[in-house]
Formats: structure tokens, sequence, C-alpha cells
DNA sequence: CTACGTGATGACAGTGACTGACATCAGGTG
DNA sequence: CACCTGATGTCAGTCACTGTCATCACGTAG
């Protein structure tokens, strides 16, 4: 066996999600969380850059995965259908995560600190986006325009996959939410 | 003559403006902002909520002055035309600040924090020009479509304003990015 | 004129996020 | 066996932010 436990990041990030479900995200200290994980207060911010980064682990792999999915797109599809194939990719991460990203989510929309965060990368993902638009030959502005939908149409998605009464796949719901915006988008 | 110097608020304001331009944001502590403003730290604290949030002083008035230009719209205004009344209005209130503007862009720009609550802003005025918009009769999704491609405008716009060469008054500016915005949308 | 309330401020101690510097120590490598 | 490496612990320190109480010019009631 190894010195030490292993996954110390995922560990801090499975105890940041219990305790500031259990009490709340500001009644949550840093040296709590790393206690729980087995760690202390400065190995946390050696994994995270800060306290609220812990909550957010997964944005990078989300955006990786949508962004290849785009980039790996068959060069004859459209823009938005090539942002299509993204929320597709996106949504098959989810499988099996609606209950976790239900409680992440009531974190997240209960404190402004969190918010904020959320919407810088939400338009870090946006950006990523559009230059991968960008390098499949769409001219600006469509290729911003593009993301920009994209990530509308995925939040709007997200929002509904996690919604109480919901029980479809998120796939579907992400279908869905992008044939609305093509219907709005079309003047219907 | 009162018992304090008059306009505490601006006065500290202005001294964040001028110590984080000298040396930068994060090398500017709160007491020092105080300092110069002739105050304490904790009387700070007392008019802003945190540290952010003193170069984020006009925010209110903007999207006041912004809700209100959209409500003020005469009834038979398409929505799009209630939101370019609400650009206008918006522009009128930038008049030779255009320097000042761009010192406090270049200050957000080149701190994630600050970016941060820049988005959390933009995304308050969203929500707001929406309510004023649905108040208007408009229905969702034209609503929050219609706000959201508001303030995309306004942030393009804002930018154009800022630009080193950029001589033009804002509302010209505004304008011009509005039509672009329309031709995009059309299909052009 | 005096007493009292009010509101903006100062003073001070305390918490918690975050950082820098140095120590530790199992495991791999030569 | 000596040495290096990488993840961790320890500790002191800075700074954002808060709670609490004191101060004191000003206005107002009596």
């Amino acid at each position: 066996m190894s010195r030490w436990e292993p996954n110390a990041r995922g560990r801090l990030a499975e105890a940041a999600l219990e305790l500031c479900g259990e009490r709340g995200y500001e009644q949550t200290t840093v040296a709590e969380i790393a206690k729980r994980a087995g760690l202390t207060e400065r190995t946390f911010f050696r994994h995270y850059a800060d306290k609220r980064e812990v909550l957010f682990g997964g944005s990078g792999a989300l955006q990786e995965l949508f962004v290849n999915a785009v980039t790996g797109a068959p060069e004859s599809a459209a823009p938005i259908d090539s942002i299509a194939a993204g929320l597709q990719a996106v949504s098959a991460m989810f499988v099996g995560r609606r209950e976790y990203s239900r409680q992440r989510q009531a974190l997240i929309v209960a404190n402004a600190e969190l918010r904020e965060r959320e919407l810088i990368k939400l338009a870090s993902l946006s950006a990523a986006l559009a230059d991968a638009l960008r390098r499949r030959g769409v001219a600006e502005p469509a290729a911003s325009l593009t993301a920009e939908a994209g990530v509308a149409v995925f939040k709007v998605g997200f929002e509904r996959w996690i919604a109480p009464a919901e029980e479809r796949e998120m796939s579907q719901v992400m279908r869905e939410s992008l044939d609305e915006l093509k219907a709005v988008a079309a003047g219907g």
C-alpha cells in the first residue's frame, strides 16, 4: 500500500459537498472539509486554488468533453449541429448523476459567491466553444453567437433535467431544448 | 461645515480606482483605500459590502437607467426597440467618461475576481431587463432572449467605445452594434 | 438652554481564507 | 546505501470581513 490514501482531490470534493449540503457553504470552513477528507487545510489549497473551486472540480472535464465533441463532429456538420454533438457528449457524462447534480446546483443557486464562479465557468466554456468553431472554419461573429447559443441551451436544458418531476435522460432534454431555441430563432 | 467631509462613498471609489490603477487590484489593501479617502477600514465596509464592490458602484444606477428607459419606451415600440431606447439612455450617462471607463475596464479584465463580479452584474441587468419587458407584455422566452441580446449589444458596444482608436460617441457605437446584431440574427 | 436621541465614524478584537517557508518521510533510482 | 522526488504536515503571517462598543457633532423636544 502507498503512503497516503489515494484520490485526495476526490475525497476533498466529496467531503465539501457533504458538509456544505448539511450546513451550507458559508457555514463550512476549509479546515472542516480537509479534516473530513483526512487532510489538512494547507493540503486543501494544494489541490484547489480556493474554497469555491472544490465544488467546480468537474467543470474542466465538462469543457474538454464538449469542445472535443464539437471539434470531432463531421466536417459537413453545420456549426449549430456540431454544438448539438457536444451537448450529446456532455449528456453522457451526467448519466446516473442526477441526484448529485441536484444537490450541487441547490448549493450554487443558494450562494452568490458560487453563482459568480458558475458564471465565469460558463463564460470560459463559451469562449472555448467559439474557439473550437473558429478552428472548424466558422467566421465571427457566427462562431461566438453559436457558442453563446450552445451554452444557453446547456443552461436551460440542465435546469430542466434537474427539475423535480423530470425523469427523461439529459440527452433527450438537451435535444428538445435545442429544438426550441431553433424555433425561437426562426421567429416561431 | 459638517462634522465629516461629504461624499465618503465617492471618495472611497475614487481612492480605490487610483490605488488599484497604480499598483493593481490585488496589491491594494482595503486599509490603504480607506486611508487615502481619509477613513478607516471599518468604515469602508459600511459603504461597500466587499472590496470588489467599490469598483462597481455605478452599476446600480446603470441598471436603473436602462430599465427605466425600457419601461418608458412608447407602448407601440417592439421589444428590441425598447431595448434600443435603453441603450441610448445608458449612453448619455457615459458622456465625458471615456478615459475613466478605460481605466476601470483595464482593471477589471486584468483580474479574475473582478471579471466574476462583472459577469454577475451583467446577469442581474439581463434579469432586470427581461422583467421590464415582461411588464410591457412581452411573453417568454422572447423577453429573456431580447434582454440577453440587449446585454450582448451593450457589452460589444462598450468594448468598441473604449477601444484605443475609437472617438465616436457611445450612442452612435451602440446604434451600430445593435444594427449588426439585427443583421446577424436575420442570417446576414 | 439643556437633555436626549441619531447617525456616521473610530477603535479593537476576532474569524477564516489563503500564502510562503521549511520539515518529514515512503518510495523509486542509480 | 545514498539520493532525489512528491505529497503531505506544521507554523507563522497577511488580509478580507464582522461584531461590538465608544465617540461626538448635530438636530430636536422640553
